[in-house]
Formats: structure tokens, C-alpha cells, sequence
DNA sequence: TTCGCAAGATTGTCCGACAAGTTATCATGA
DNA sequence: TCATGATAACTTGTCGGACAATCTTGCGAA
């Protein structure tokens, strides 16, 4: 088994520079990312800008008909609904199966520490990012690289809406941080029901915040 | 609201063509795709070719590390058991959610119809499409783009590997149609967890006849 | 006002070219 | 003999330019 470097290609370091200025809206929702804008920006042919488009066009993180410029698309609220409703599928299930096994990992109880320690400052997008960490970590745990890769395609998409509606200010961080402690609890007490139950609880708190707030921002 | 007209462009036939043939194993495992060969098949610019398959690596048709040619992937036991698994963490708990509306969905009756004509018959690879279609149209019945498109992802890298072992002899169509059936009647029956478990028994059944016809191949 | 056409913008696709990396072959020297 | 290093063939990574097809927009004509 040889040792894998991790080198990039221009190709995948344009990706990852776009995904995350799409996350971190650098790149707003809604401003047309056109294929020349971005050779202009990064120096690069047109062939490998239209690449890393159509790749996060695959992703979810930017949409596009044809002959038409990409954007990042704008979330609604049967979006928003769809977004979760996915997620926590693939969660209940994955805190049920964890709880039937009785441990949490330890990335997973490191990714909970982290995020009570942010939770304590004021730095919201380290909250989120934390947040974000620690779901992951529990459905990374299961090992299961299909899983964990569906998993991170749909909190992608959701850590766009999450940046467009600044929603950090919706949820008090040590709220979050009880319902995470729910989770883990109930995992370690191997008690599958509850683990599941928790954890749609806490995506079903959140999405009601984020819906109203959508609501109210429409209105 | 316009009527969208099902036009494709040379680039997305490529991909569904060598999809198909992926699929169908007209384009067998193991050998290279290059971006040579595709060109010279289908008279299309490298560029072209290439997006292709970079398309169909990300759904995990294809294989590919930097300079070298992509190929099929050849699945092994540790895969195959990933692919299963992610299956049932998705599967099951939609068979829950189905259980508890009680509803079967008419296109789901509809390709548990059509799965029990073919059963009759001896055309193996509308047997392996029927029962494909059954699992689809029950996950498609939650009307969740992102979780049927996530189901969707693993369903066709599982077609991938139901194509290279010729499994369909290895589960009796009656079978799998009474399999399909039970988890039928527990969403009509409003049992989530024995729709739940039927779900994964009849994964289960599956998987473990795989895997042995694989260790014995191996052998 | 409405229709239709021309112009500009943008993507779809092709061609050709060269650099960079991988693999296999083979000659070299200890 | 065998490890080393050079070479060539193959393949992908990236670039530049070009033209066609399509969408959008604005303007002029009926």
C-alpha cells in the first residue's frame, strides 16, 4: 500500500476555492457565477472553470439551466423542508444504530467539546462550523463512506441556507449544546428510540426557527 | 410557468449512454476507459469525453486516480457491505415513514405488479430493473428530490455489482416477491417497525447470497 | 402597443497543442 | 544477477482559440 500525497490539481483547488466561497457567501445567492467571471478571477481556461462549475452544479451548491449563467440558488421553504426532512433520515437512523452499539467515538465526543467551547464566544461562524463538525462526526463513526458522503452533500446544501438566512442569532448555542448532550446521552445509554427521537428533535427546533424566520423575512 | 421540452445535449447523452453501458456491463469491469477511447467511439471532442467521465466518477461508476484511466470499478466485500448498509439506513427508515401514512403509493403497487409479471418469466435483466424500480418508487413515494437522488446513487453503484456476479440466478424471483410483499402489507398494516424490518431482512437475504456467491468466486 | 429582428452575452462543442505524470522497456554498471 | 537510471509510449491536466446554438434585451416597424 502506497502512501497517498495529497496533491491537487488546479481542477479540484478551483472546486474547493468556490465551494467555499459559496458557504461562506463570498459568493452571494443569486449573483450569476458565469464561466468567464470565473476564468477572469482565477486565471484559468474556460474548459477547467466550466468543470468546477458543473461539479458544484452536481453538488447542489450552484444551479444552472442551459445556455443560462449558474447561480447560487435561493432556497424556499419547500427547500428548506426537503433539506431536513433528508438529513434527518439519514441521522435518526444513524443515532439509532449507534446507540445500539453504546459508544460515541471519540472525534465525536471531541467535535461535541469543540462546539462547547464556541458556543461560550461570540464567533458565529465557528458555531456553525462546530455544529456542523459534530453531526458529521457521529454519522462518520459509522464508517460507512456512502453514508457519510450522501450525508455531507445534503449539510452542504444546508450550510447555504444557513449562511443566506443569518439564522445563527436564531438559536441560543447552549440550547444546541443541550440537545447534542440529549443525543450522546441517549446513544450511551443505548437507548435507540430516545437517540433517534433526540436527534429529530433537534433538526425539527431548528428548522422551525429557520422557517418562521424565512416567513417573517418574506413577509 | 413554461413546458420544459426533454432536450439533451451531446454531453449528457454521452454521460447516460455510458451510464447504460456501464450498467449493462456492455463496458465491463476492469477495463480502461480512456479519454481516447470515448473520443473515438463517439466522435465527440476530448473535452467532452472528459467531463463524462468525470461525471460518472462522482457517481461512483467509474474509478479513477490522477494521469491514470478510469476504469469499472471492481466492488469487493467491503463495498458491497457499504452499499448495502448505506441502502438500509435509507431504505428502512422510509419504509418506516411509509408505515406510518399506511399508504402504498400507485406507482408503487403498480411496479410490485410489474416485478411479480416478470418474475414469471425468465428475462433476467428485466427482473434485476422491476425489482430496482419496486425500491425506487416506495423511496420516490416520500416525494424527497435529495433522498431519492441519494437512493439513487447507491441503487445504481448496486447495479454495478448485481451486473458483475450474475446474482439474478442466486435469488428465486418468487422469493424476493414475497419479500417485496411483506413490506407492503406492514405499511398497509401501519407496523413501522416490521416495515422497517422487512426492508432490511429482505437486504439482508440479499446481501448474504451475494457475498457467499463472491467468496466462493474468489475461491 | 405588439411583433419581430438584430445585437450582445453566455454556454455547448470542437480542434490543436503542450506540460506533467505513469508505466513498461531496456541499457547500464556494480 | 540485479538494482539503477534513462528512454519511449500512453494518458491525463490545462491552456488558447474558434464557431455554433441559445437566451436576453432593446429597438424599430407595422
Amino acid at each position: 500500500m502506497t502512501i497517498r500525497l495529497a496533491t491537487q490539481s488546479v481542477g479540484e483547488a478551483l472546486v474547493a476555492s468556490l465551494r467555499e466561497r459559496i458557504l461562506t457567501e463570498d459568493i452571494p445567492a443569486g449573483v450569476p457565477v458565469t464561466e468567464a467571471s470565473v476564468v477572469e478571477a482565477y486565471s484559468v481556461a474556460r474548459q477547467t472553470a466550466k468543470a468546477a462549475i458543473e461539479r458544484l452544479v452536481a453538488e447542489g451548491l450552484l444551479e444552472r439551466t442551459t445556455h443560462k449563467s449558474a447561480r447560487v440558488p435561493v432556497l424556499d421553504e419547500r427547500q428548506v423542508k426537503d433539506l431536513y426532512f433528508a438529513r434527518g433520515v439519514i441521522e435518526s437512523r444513524c443515532y439509532e444504530l449507534l446507540a445500539e452499539e453504546g459508544k460515541v467515538s471519540s472525534d465525536a465526543q471531541t467535535a461535541h467539546d469543540s462546539f462547547a467551547a464556541s458556543a461560550e464566544g461570540d464567533d458565529l461562524p465557528s458555531i456553525v462550523y462546530e455544529d456542523v463538525r459534530f453531526h458529521r462526526a457521529l454519522v462518520d463513526s459509522l464508517d460507512s463512506p456512502r453514508l457519510s458522503r450522501a450525508h455531507e452533500l445534503i449539510i452542504n446544501e444546508m450550510r447555504l441556507c444557513l449562511a443566506q438566512v443569518q439564522s445563527h442569532q436564531l438559536l441560543d448555542p447552549a440550547e444546541i449544546a443541550r440537545e447534542h448532550q440529549a443525543i450522546l446521552d441517549a446513544i450511551r445509554d443505548k437507548d435507540p428510540r430516545q437517540a433517534a427521537d433526540a436527534g429529530l428533535a433537534h433538526l425539527a427546533h431548528a428548522e422551525s426557527k429557520l422557517l418562521a424566520h424565512m416567513a417573517a423575512g418574506k413577509a
